[in-house]
DNA sequence: ATCTCAAGATGACAAAAGTCATCATTTCCC
DNA sequence: GGGAAATGATGACTTTTGTCATCTTGAGAT
């Protein structure tokens, strides 16, 4: 019997999730959380040998909840499962080693084949991003990403500056290189790309 | 027996709903679509008792396909379920006068408990948006959110001009107004705090 | 000890963006 | 028909952005 948790925010999938699998033959749901922190408290108690993980989730998000995991050698094996293809999301979950990473826009018997093989050791990505999005690397430096993110929320460049401690030329000067690599024709337009792939 | 149409893009929620409720004795699934197109021409040839329906779908979008069955006076009723609380949809799917709205972030009881009081004839919308967010109305008129959604892709004032055959004196007039009427400082901020209200 | 490289800073310039007052048309409403 | 909106346009002016070449400083590496 594979015993799994699942934790994912969204309560209506979480809960159709839950009943359909407990359903198999094999599977027991054993433990549910609806944010990140409920999650590794539960997952360090129950130890199941599965666990569903949404990315975007309040408090702790899908990838940090994994990591904690991994620090701590638990031999829960770990199936993202999100919403996004987007690259910089994938990119960080193979770095930290995950089994699985899913789709929700793949049908159900996907998830359960899946779980399946993860128990047998196998590691199963979705076909839909082994091709080329794994190859797109987020190009952003951590600074870049951290002044574009302001920069998206429409903040100025003064009030970048007061937040970051950096001279406006150098904001700007950032800028212009974040714009160089995306290809954007200004901040707004770097800031939509870079949104859209998950580099920020 | 209720009959039920599902339109909704994610594969994962889709299935997982259908096979949920396709076990309560007196509800059938008989149709389901992923984008909002299908969910159309479905809809007008199974004239089904109820439409559960995604907001954000591709080709036509939740809101969209309800317009189109309130023109052609199709008696099947509509419950929006989606992810957002956002002012603007609700707004609109008050206005087109749909028989339920909830979140997907209710449980499923409160989804197949709407199905039943939307087929005896109850309007249900659920109670964390009632309150203060209704009257959040959407100041832009429809040219000011045309314009502020291409500007948020990062199009300059001339490019816009190119696409809405306005002067660029103009675009700018309207800008500088949207920035005014949603307090921010710049357009990128504008867009942040529309598209944070779903107003755009 | 020197070489190299990354992180920041400066200044000067051109191009966009934003603000405002004012004006021309059209449309709609009594 | 006359007045009031709504829609669009101009021009003049100030800030912000974006670009680029150049400079400083402090690690690391050898």
């Amino acid at each position: 019997m594979i015993r799994l948790f699942i934790a994912e925010d969204q309560r209506m999938l979480l809960g159709a999730l839950g009943s359909l699998l407990d359903m198999e033959d094999d599977m027991k749901v054993i433990g549910q959380a609806t944010n990140g922190e409920e999650a590794v408290a539960a997952i360090l108690k129950l130890q199941p040998d599965v666990c569903l993980m949404d990315i975007e989730m309040p408090a702790l998000n899908g990838l940090e909840v994994a990591e904690v995991l991994v620090q701590r050698s638990i031999p829960s094996k770990i199936i993202i499962l999100t919403t996004f293809a987007r690259p910089g999301y994938f990119e960080r979950a193979v770095k930290l080693g995950v089994h699985g990473y899913l789709l929700k826009d793949g049908e159900i018997d996907e998830l359960t084949d899946t779980i399946r093989k993860v128990m047998a050791g196998k590691r199963v990505f979705s076909p839909d991003l082994t091709f080329d999005i794994i190859r797109e690397v987020n190009p952003l430096t951590p600074k870049e990403q951290e002044i574009l993110r302001l920069a998206a929320l429409g903040k100025t460049t003064k009030e970048i500056t007061s937040e970051l401690y950096l001279s406006s030329g150098t904001i700007r000067n950032y800028i212009s290189e974040i714009i160089h690599k995306l290809g954007a024709k200004n901040r707004t337009e770097a800031a939509s790309i870079a949104e859209k792939k998950g580099w920020i």
